[in-house]
DNA sequence: TTGTTTGACGGAGGGTTCTCCGGATAAGTT
DNA sequence: AACTTATCCGGAGAACCCTCCGTCAAACAA
């Protein structure tokens, strides 16, 4: 049957794709630029193969972190219920700090993942659409613009990706970033 | 002499450096991503040697771009002087927009040297300088929020760099992007 | 004039990125 | 069992980045 073939060829394909990702995490853990050509090795597969799975390192990184970047889209839906849309906003940028800091490939990943890049063009991407999200409850509410697009709003907290996660200062300056933005995002007088 | 001999020696060397700097600037105006290696040797010199020069691509790139960034240093001077520091302030963030977008180059530049990196330690970086001078006229004015930075600005539109010149649309959102901008930096109520 | 010093020069060399294509292996076919 | 096809694998190879060090020539001293 060919769904069976195709499962059993795949199951060699998704084998060495899972190893890689598997050695590849730990790579990235130790140190921030691993060079592809260690992890295909340490995998115990030629170069060829890793790039025929990720043909970027963008690819490669991308898919380290896509449940961290859903869990992240995933707590705008939760922050706004149990929160007000303004408290839920406000907390969600928070936490989309926090995030992009924590884990240092992240940040990389969410500025690609954010700016209109090939991963935008994927229904404008998952981070938009949680920023869409937050958007609208605010805007019904009355605490948001009402002419602001999610872009407007990833364009404005931009500044998260200037800062360096390894100073001890970019707790302070993101919380004055955000202060400035969530300033400039309401509605005038 | 001592003074003469140092003359001389350098003479050679400052020759072979404008050398690489008339071949770079030709070399980056055909394309964004040449290959150091070519550069090397259409200025016919050794790789060796264009790294002595330039530690890093870095370095020649911003030497390339060095006047126009002192250009739009100095026009937060000129600009105080023709208009209200409140106008002054948005003109001068719109220049800094469109010189940011024309010269492909420039805007990697303009990142690097306002984030904090190597170029802001000194004295904290020509551009952050223009904008705190900016900055302080607007606040001695009642026009902008007193506890303001200039880190805090360049943050706050740091938005602008995620913008692709390529694209059509670049204007409208970075005319949207300093608008809220702006808005957020104005005293409250 | 003949060392000697000193800065500048050139390129080999090791490490990386990414491409490309021939080889292997398993599924399906006769 | 022999053959075909689809899929995956591996690594050679071209291009690049950057470092390191031996060489060279100008400037100076003896």
């Amino acid at each position: 049957m060919s769904t069976k073939r195709v499962e059993q060829l795949h199951a060699q394909g998704l084998r060495t794709r899972a190893s890689l990702l598997e050695v590849a995490r730990e790579a990235f853990e130790e140190s921030r630029d691993v060079s592809l050509n260690s992890i295909a090795k340490r995998a115990g597969v030629g170069i060829g193969t890793l790039y025929r799975h990720f043909p970027t390192r963008e690819d490669l990184v991308f898919e380290l972190y896509r449940d961290q970047v859903q869990r992240l889209t995933r707590a705008s839906g939760e922050l706004l219920d149990e929160h007000s849309p303004q408290e839920a906003f406000r907390l969600w940028l928070e936490r989309f700090a926090r995030y992009a800091m924590t884990k240092a490939g992240l940040l990389e990943v969410l500025r690609t993942a954010t700016a209109h890049g090939r991963f935008a063009q994927v229904g404008r991407g998952p981070v938009a659409d949680a920023v869409e999200h937050l958007l609208v409850a605010n805007q019904e509410a009355g605490t948001l613009r009402a002419d602001l697009t999610a872009d407007d709003v990833l364009l404005a907290v931009a500044g998260l990706y200037q800062l360096d996660p390894s100073a001890e200062d970019w707790e302070r300056r993101a919380h004055r970033l955000l202060d400035l933005v969530l300033c400039g995002l309401r509605p005038r007088d």
